[in-house]
DNA sequence: CACAATACATCATATCACGAAGTATATAAA
DNA sequence: TTTATATACTTCGTGATATGATGTATTGTG
């Protein structure tokens, strides 16, 4: 898929990943596969991204003696899942713009 | 609305405006503009970007002693806004992962 | 012991939307 | 006449961002 339409809805995709329950960086990566594949570095850059806008907070865990970042959405972060929606409902009336049919007038 | 989501759809939107007939840069800007605003900057670096890939090509008028560049529509073009369709529904199952209710199971 | 899987980090790069500023003409307003 | 606004296109610098490449480190698994 086209790169560009993607970049819109990454970042959501991270914080719903996270939403239902805390979760760190490998399993979001794995959760999100069926439906959007994102290599690591996009993920840890975007989860840095959303840290900093304070969208979700950190906390490192010991797993199995390795480390483990989980993370954990934010109000925040629930309010840009809000405001996402209400965006896509712009989004859809342009691409009703993109894919309306053109009624010749001749 | 958030520059990242209308990345995908800039390109389209041109492309859609150019269909019915032959448009030059101003115009295309003014049609949009009901559904989706851009820079000038934006459109003609848009536009010469389409006409790079071959998905649209110029010709220069005179109107008014004053130079116009009106922009065709290539099958690649419409090709293009084929594939956004495709794109499209991918897309919505995406959307579909975002915004789903999650079930808790206690 | 080698290799895949798990887990995260950093860096350089390419793409792209956009504001700012510029060039030039025609027309309307002061 | 001068000024402002609309038309029409161009160029440049900047910031945001996704990604591949590469690195570090540990835990299974064959």
């Amino acid at each position: 898929m086209d790169i560009q339409l993607k970049r819109g809805i990454l970042e959501v995709c991270v914080l719903k990943a996270i939403k239902k329950e805390d979760s760190y960086g490998y399993k979001i990566i794995k959760d999100m596969k069926p439906y959007i594949e994102m290599s690591e570095s996009t993920l840890y850059t975007i989860l840095k991204r959303l840290e900093h806008q304070e969208m979700l907070i950190v906390r490192t865990e010991e797993f199995n003696s390795r480390l483990r970042k989980y993370y954990h959405i934010t109000s925040k972060g629930l309010e840009r899942l809000n405001e996402f929606v209400e965006d896509w409902r712009e989004l859809m009336l342009i691409y009703q713009f993109v894919t309306k049919e053109d009624v010749s007038n001749d």
